[in-house]
DNA sequence: TAACGCATGTAACAGGTTACATGATTTA
DNA sequence: TAAATCATGTAACCTGTTACATGCGTTA
């Protein structure tokens, strides 16, 4: 699923601005998709050219004027057919592991660089994570969404373990 | 790092053809890079005209010729640089997980079809990432290239324990 | 005889990123 | 008064994907 995919999905629970399309994104699909407004808007625009969602502008004069998109039925039907279709494969690129594969002639606190800028994400990204479970809860979670979130911390907390063994290892080998 | 550096990084081991630097990305590199020969054979050309490589043509009778890349000075120096940059977030897409969050209305059925395309899937990716590592480890592994083949083997272990788990709730619900 | 290994490349295209541009209101 | 929130959009660019095109020798 691409952008415009997924926009739809996001649409077929209701009406919404680019703007809260991409605090969606930004929040609850944050850990297994990007998304930027620059992708975002011009996926509207595109969406709408081809009849898939129907725009209508809102008039704000102490906020700036809003674009509410609504899912056609054409829209509704082509997301569907592209939920039922078979999976892709995941996509993982890992700055970190590329630097780790060429690191054998780097000194010790070069590789401990890489591996703390990746503990402190990764860190950060779990604590969030775990935070906006419980928001997430009380506004309705399906059974599906949940293995989403579990998945996320799973990994996470996997890669985490990893990165700070790897840590000690150097930092108890140098001593 | 892009494929510009990631292809400077192998030749620094070493020339190669890019039909070689292609097997080294789809073994040792597989579970956190992603190659194509539509990406490798123009990253090559762009590097030469960029002297940072220089190709020798090797005329074969029996199989096709070959074209050797070698790396040059300045194509050292610009791995050299860009491997000591602060590393970048790694990238992660799930189309499972994506389909799983908009899975609500879909029967069971096809949440576990989901499900068992991925566990499949990276059944087979962590399988095959452990027959590679005794090549690896005959050939040669760095300890910072250790590290980067327990992330695999971590993170895949962690996502199909999830998955399992998730596969037998929904079919001991069902029954 | 079909598939796989060896070996290279191009052209069109898709998809998304980055940077830029604007600007009022509210909160810390 | 600085930063965050709300709110939208464009244009240039980058990077990589997909499909196509070729072809011999070896192995199953």
């Amino acid at each position: 699923m691409k952008g415009k995919e997924v926009i739809l999905g996001i649409l077929k629970s209701g009406p919404h601005t680019g703007y809260e399309i991409n605090d969606i994104l930004q929040t609850r699909l944050n850990h297994f998709f990007d998304a930027t407004f620059g992708m975002i808007y011009p996926t509207l625009k595109k969406l709408e050219s081809e009849g898939l969602v129907v725009k209508q502008t809102i008039v704000q004069t102490d906020k700036p004027n809003k674009n509410i998109y609504q899912i056609t039925e054409l829209g509704s039907k082509s997301f569907d057919e592209a939920l039922i279709e078979p999976t892709s494969d995941e996509i993982f690129k890992s700055d970190l592991l590329m630097r780790l594969y060429f690191s054998a002639y780097l000194p010790d606190e070069e590789v401990i660089k890489f591996l703390d800028e990746e503990i402190f994400r990764k860190t950060l990204q779990l604590e969030s994570l775990q935070e906006r479970l419980a928001e997430w809860l009380s506004d309705g979670m399906t059974s599906t969404q949940q293995i989403t979130f579990d998945y996320g911390i799973a990994t996470y907390t996997a890669a985490l373990t990893v990165l700070k063994s790897a840590k000690e290892k150097i930092l108890t080998k140098s001593m």
